[in-house]
DNA sequence: TTGGAAAGTCAACAAGGCTGACGTAGTTTG
DNA sequence: CAAACTACGTCAGCCTTGTTGACTTTCCAA
């Protein structure tokens, strides 16, 4: 089955097994990817959407809260929780906008900061082993096939974000 | 910053802004990937959990209820829940086992075929357009790296499902 | 100046994780 | 054979994180 009964077109990864086995591969890949993280914040009252708030926070300091809420796809009133809690922790600040008074700008503290670091720090290490075992020419087809995975907002969201820095 | 201020090493591609990168795409790639399913189980009184044992039971056909925990990482009660729902609305046949008659093995009916088609048709629908849009070569590096970002336990249970059929 | 839109908050509910305790049937082992 | 262990199911209760609905404050444009 691992040999070339190919239609001659050199589409064998095309098959229905090939893309079960990404599928799956997705599923567990994930599992390992917020692995690190979730076992940091596991008992310390904060959970993933915790991170993903202090991860994009982090990465756009002085965003708003409506910004925030088109990247992370949640509610406000959802996201607006976890924020409350981050505020009140002394981990986000939400200073209210120079402009226009009805928008929150945001922005970590230092002690914001230095959980960011932590988390970051564990999921960056796993994907730093991932990345160096796979090799450069794997990873940009990991990366390929991410973007090219994503609705064209979340991609466009993402591509924004790229350019952001880099 | 995006410049080749390299030490000489061609290790470019583990910079931080990098693995940054490659977290973000996880994360937005990952909505994608659970888009479509979600959309059609949505209002049927059916979620993620559904659609990843009705995955799972269609993958091992006759599997236990204890495999099944393993694979999927939760605990029994959340997984019988689930079960339970899906054995009433008939989509799940449970079957006392012949040689150990404390196991259940797990069957999908024809009407939870038929829905599984339907999921992993509008799943395998995304894949196989990233896929196509990605080229071979990039679908290898994409596995690669999702490969080696698991545990190494949800690796090795990766593996053996990948032999299974293949 | 007033009406609508945008930003944010509060309340209540649901899905789907979790732990702990327990029951029951079946299997294995001393 | 009795005791211990295993597989499965279930009850109760909790937590996180999503949802909708109703509300206030602020801003802007007609």
């Amino acid at each position: 089955m691992a040999e070339t009964s190919n239609g001659g077109e050199g589409l064998l990864f095309l098959t229905d097994e090939q893309l079960r086995k990404g599928i799956e591969a997705m599923f567990f890949a994930y599992r390992g990817f917020t692995a690190d993280p979730d076992r940091i914040l596991e008992g310390m009252d904060y959970g993933r959407a915790h991170h993903r708030a202090i991860h994009f926070i982090h990465r756009s300091p002085g965003t708003t809260v409506s910004n925030l809420l088109t990247t992370l796809g949640v509610t406000k009133q959802s996201l607006n929780r976890v924020l409350r809690t981050l505020v009140e922790d002394g981990l986000v600040e939400a200073r209210v906008g120079r402009a226009d008074k009805r928008e929150r700008n945001l922005h970590l503290t230092e002690k914001g900061a230095a959980l960011e670091r932590e988390l970051s720090e564990a999921q960056r290490g796993r994907m730093r082993a991932a990345y160096r075992a796979a090799g450069p020419q794997a990873v940009q087809g990991f990366r390929t096939v991410l973007e090219a995975m994503m609705d064209p907002d979340q991609r466009r969201q993402y591509q924004r974000l790229k350019e952001g820095k880099s």
